[in-house]
RNA sequence: GGUGUCAUAGCUCAGUUGGUAGAGCAAAGGACUGAAAAUCCUUGUGUCCCUGGUUCGAUUCCCGGUGGCACCA
């Protein structure tokens, strides 16, 4: 989605581009303001059009809460003026968390009782639905599952953990011999957007800024490349919790082609004979 | 070769006035509804380098050994 950055990003190359068609690349700016409803809504009605004239569509990548709202809906909650968000932001910087948590504590009970109190994402942004709508967060989240005017089949790749983070580094490396340098030198004057605060950038950022290690020396760029390898890491794993929560999603080790097209084809069969 | 100093969790190190030990980082597990490649939570038994001695009891004190580092030759 973010130009800019097609090497930290892994996107598809022009090559690649040129033999299957993609979407939704490099569409956004860095200081696009993005969500996963924008996803959702931009996902739909591009499948709309596509539909027409393709068959089978196919959603890849492992962006876990932007996948789950075009699978499966997210609620109808509006979008946050930065009006309302900035003095949060403030509030939160000066006062710390506790008077923000006591605050949704009294304007949406419902919600202080399930929140995460000590994720200042979550109770930040629970606050600013309440003061936005005039009404308790929780009145808004319905957690209803969408209908989807198409059928949708969830694949899941994963491979055993050692073959997974030898693969994790090895992509990194490759990332720093395709450039992953220079595309963060050039995007170091606007390290400050949410967008850039990303694998791959943040750690390349820190060492720029000749932020210190743990034990208090100034990072070298091989600690900073160790960390993306160790961030792209943590990220697999948070990926696995994540899906594998789902019980529709089916696995199989990437190199199985076969498996993958059979259960696709026994699939197809499924709903012909329907 | 001599003298000094250090040896504790995967790593960097605290600590125990002698009663078998704890932080940060790493690692693993988990949460997740408009900032999500974000944000947050949980989990710490390890021959306290080895041998012997003193002691009711030693990782802690003492002798010796091994290894690292520093200085002197």
């Amino acid at each position: 989605m973010y130009a800019d950055i097609p090497i930290c990003t892994a996107a598809p190359t022009p090559a690649e581009r040129e033999r299957v068609e993609h979407y939704l690349v490099g569409n956004l700016s860095l200081d696009d303001y993005y969500s996963a409803a924008r996803y959702e809504e931009d996902t739909l009605s591009l499948a709309d059009k596509l539909f027409a004239t393709h068959d089978i569509l196919l959603v890849t990548g492992g962006s876990m809460m932007y996948i789950d709202a075009l699978c499966y809906g997210i609620d109808q909650i509006p979008t946050i003026p930065d009006d309302i968000r900035q003095p949060l932001l403030e509030r939160y910087g000066k006062e710390g968390l506790e008077p923000l948590v006591q605050e949704l504590r009294i304007l949406d009970p419902d919600y202080y009782k399930e929140v995460d109190r000590k994720n200042p994402k979550r109770v930040i942004h629970a606050l600013e639905v309440c003061y936005l709508t005039g009404h308790p967060y929780s009145d808004l989240r319905k957690g209803k599952k969408a209908e989807r005017p198409f059928r949708i089949v969830r694949i899941g790749l994963t491979r055993p953990r050692e073959e997974l983070y030898e693969r994790i580094n090895r992509r990194v490396d490759l990332m720093v011999s395709n450039g992953l340098l220079d595309e963060a030198r050039r995007m170091y004057p606007r390290r400050g957007l949410n967008s850039l605060n990303t694998v791959g950038m943040k750690e390349l950022f820190s060492w720029m800024d000749g932020a210190l290690t743990p034990d208090g020396k100034p990072m070298t760029l091989e600690f900073a490349l160790d960390k993306i390898k160790q961030n792209t890491r943590i990220y697999s794993r948070k990926q696995m919790t994540w899906f594998k929560r789902d019980r529709d999603t089916r696995w199989f080790h990437p190199d199985d082609v076969q498996g993958i097209t059979d259960y696709i084809k026994e699939i197809t069969h499924a709903d012909q004979t329907l």
